[in-house]
DNA sequence: ACCTGAACACCGTTCAAGT
DNA sequence: ACCTGAACACCGTTCAAGT
């Protein structure tokens, strides 16, 4: 598998970083993370990542762009894991389950890896890689799927159009946010999250 | 009002460094902040600002401080312009149209100074400066209250007693992150935050 | 192809010393 | 009270040179 003799050093110094700086940017956050340091505890010199990587902030990219494949496959997982939704249908309960599971799976990605998601909305935002606004996309495809054929299944208010994907992302951004700051309301974040939706297919309004 | 001589130097310039410094991180970031460039601009040595500021964060705290006084300051007008609401009351569409009037003030201080609204929710949860969570509930007490009243009123549902103010903050956070990174779907700013709260109070199941 | 190591231009922070 | 300026320990980035 591999060659007992290291030329020069590390079998994948480009993985070793990557992990690496994973965790320091869940220990000490973006501003602890120097490329410097890394490069010292992979045991190669300062020079050496900037074969792997441009610059520091193609490295914050490669791992904003990382977590986004892992929390795409997280969302699906939960999605997939949660039935596939047109057996018999009973209409309604279905999506505002779906879309708490959903909730839930994101608010849960968003707690285990406070940093790192904050890293992934600035790197999307901020840098110019349009791989990450792409990935972005994608790991959020599947609620606007889940919306599109609740609409056409009548589960919710067809004249809704497209209109509420937007509202309804929203709302699970909104969700992130509070509970990985904690801003729960003094309850728990899977009531947060139920409640949320709940009051999302209902409505404000008495009745 | 100023006496002409300047002893050693700025008469004041823990004011001037705050408004260099908030000017650098509109247009660089807050990666691109730097204290001693900040010193230079204001004509001073490297050493001057620690009189100031303790450290870097003191004035990043600072900065997002009076950050939450200006944003809370325009959401209090945004509402008291809007209306007192106990007037005739007719009920219902005063409780979306202040609640949009409320959505669409943050969302405007979000576009207007999105460095400055990330750096604020950074500096809240990182920072352990407590006057930046209480500046943050002040700021958003409004709403909170907004929506006790209707409660009392009769024009959102009762018995949905507190657990639904997370939810309607969720909605405000979720809305000035979509807007701020230009997320809306192709829609205007003013009709994505419009649809959402109208979504919001109507829900979305079907009748 | 991959890594080293010196070099350059920056940082934040500390602290004696000045006025 | 407020500011200076040297000092220290860091950075990111570049680039010749090595293997």
């Amino acid at each position: 598998m591999s060659t007992p003799s290291r030329p020069y050093h590390h079998g994948d110094l480009r993985a070793a970083l990557l992990r690496q700086a994973e965790d320091v940017l869940a220990r000490r956050g973006v501003d602890g993370l120097s490329l410097r340091e890394l490069a010292r505890a992979a045991g190669v010199s300062h020079g050496a990542p900037r074969h792997h990587f441009r610059d520091r902030q193609a490295l914050l990219d490669a791992l904003a762009l990382d977590g986004y494949a892992r929390l795409g496959a997280r969302l699906d997982a939960a999605l997939d894991g949660d039935g596939d939704g047109d057996g018999d249908g009973d209409g309604d309960g279905n999506v505002t389950e779906r879309l708490t599971v959903f909730a839930r799976a994101y608010v849960a990605f968003a707690l285990d890896h406070p940093a790192l998601l904050g890293l992934m909305h600035r790197a999307k935002d901020e840098s110019g890689d349009e791989r990450l606004t792409a990935a972005n996309d994608a790991a959020f495809a599947a609620p606007v799927r889940l919306l599109a054929e609740a609409r056409e299944r009548g589960a919710i208010d067809p004249d809704t159009s497209g209109r509420v994907d937007m509202s309804v992302l929203a709302v699970l951004q909104g969700l992130a946010v509070l509970a990985s700051t904690g801003t729960t309301g003094g309850r728990s974040v899977d009531a947060l999250v139920s409640d949320t939706v709940a009051t999302l297919m209902r409505g404000l309004r008495p009745r």
